[in-house]
RNA sequence: UGGGGUGUCGCCAAGCGGUAAGGCAACGGACUUUGACUCCGUCACUCGUUGGUUCGAAUCCAGCCACCCCAG
């Protein structure tokens, strides 16, 4: 009897094509669509906007498998967007796919699947399990295409999670899967790429706040490390560690976001060479093996969803937090965003940067 | 009001008689599941204003206007 597996269907090519890849190879394939968010105005190419729905509907018909469409909105919205508003008012910069992944998808979604007698949930996202039998635990590696990979965003995943989940394009490149989508004809297959925030249009992540029902939002002053004052910022929600565009700053040099203090609301300004940093502390550390080291060890970490690995050295400071020390200064190391530890391709844990020394 | 100075794109700023540099900002695009960074492109038929000199002026001259400084 064929495994039977949940596949959250975006409407994208890219879960599109996940679904494809298990139903040809024999799986009992099930595509659902996680109602999330419902923007006043669908974006497209969002990965969760409404007319991804049809999308998804038309896909899951082409390939002749059942779709449901699942309402997630309650979670989503406290688990994700309540997170991301709130972090943005504490002057920290939020990662929702990392909530939404954690709790959307490997929580919600999995608990239906299982509740539904599904063996696996399956998700489009770049990114591989391989299991060690030696020790008898799954890894999580990075995509084969190292453009695409999306590993950074699945750190927090567990070994329970991973023994049911499946990353069916974690093998293939996106052109690969591009070419899949096109020659088994998915309606999709010409669809752009999903970038960006799917419950934020255009980027506007500051006015999402601004216009969230309920939030107090407040503007305050952009300054410089000598006190000078430099002018009135729109609130610190808009801003990120080391953003130069969107400040209105002529300073006659680029000026750059070195940093947030939520307690007087002040944004603070400097050149890019203020930006760089050669140690953090992380918290909420998670580790996919589910044994957090004991002792400092020599990895790669990276700071930013697109940023690149780099060595450092990973100093546990209790089974909550850890300390990296990189051996060469980052850039723009932001509180509030995920630092994600690599061991070559695998990924064995991370955390939630928390703050930011010398 | 008397003396001095300044007035070039949103900000800063070249130009000094030959037909408007540059930086910053902004905007557009590329890249990107975080407006990040980066990259590419676009941004003054016009130089406070009115006249004059000149083949030709932002550049010289005069009046006016505005702002700044020193006097009072």
């Amino acid at each position: 009897m064929p495994k039977k597996v949940i596949v959250a269907m975006s409407g994208g090519v890219d879960s599109s094509v996940a679904a494809l890849i298990l139903k040809q190879q024999g799986y009992e394939v099930v595509g659902i669509t996680m109602q999330i968010w419902q923007e006043v105005k669908p974006q497209a190419g969002a990965c969760c906007s409404l007319e991804a729905v049809s999308d998804a509907r038309q896909v899951a018909r082409h390939l002749d498998i059942p779709h449901y469409v699942f309402n997630f909105r309650d979670e989503f919205k406290t688990r994700v967007i309540d997170y991301f508003c709130d972090e943005y008012l504490h002057g920290r910069t939020p990662n929702p796919c990392i909530a939404c992944n954690k709790y959307l998808k490997f929580e919600s979604l999995l608990n239906k699947a299982m509740a539904m007698e599904a063996d696996f949930i399956a998700t489009g996202h770049y990114a591989r399990v391989i299991r060690d039998e030696s020790q008898c635990k799954l890894d999580l590696f990075i995509g084969v295409d190292s453009n695409k990979d999306q590993s950074y965003a699945l750190y927090t995943l567990t070994q329970y999670q991973l023994e049911r989940t499946l990353f069916p394009l974690g093998t293939y490149t996106k052109p690969e899967v591009r070419r899949l989508a096109e020659e088994a004809n998915l309606p999709v297959s010409n669809k752009a790429e999903s970038q960006d925030l799917c419950f934020v249009s255009a980027g506007r992540y500051g006015e999402f706040v601004d216009n969230y029902p309920g939030l107090e939002t407040k503007t305050g002053l952009f300054r410089c490390p000598s006190g000078e004052t430099l002018g009135i910022h729109k609130g610190i929600h808009h801003y990120t560690i080391g953003q130069r565009k969107g400040l209105g700053l002529a300073l006659g040099h680029p000026a750059y976001v070195t940093g947030i203090d939520p307690e007087t609301d002040t944004v603070w300004i400097g050149n890019d060479q203020d930006l760089f940093h050669s140690t953090l502390i992380a918290e909420n550390v998670h580790y996919i093996s589910g044994i957090p080291p004991e002792k400092p060890y020599q990895a790669s970490a990276k700071i930013r969803y697109s940023a690149v690995r780099v060595p450092a050295l990973i100093t546990p400071l209790n089974t909550d937090s850890l300390q990296v020390d990189f051996q060469i200064p980052q850039r723009a190391i932001t509180p509030g965003q995920a630092v994600v530890i690599y061991e070559g391709d695998q990924v064995l844990g991370g955390g939630t940067i928390c703050s930011v020394g010398k």
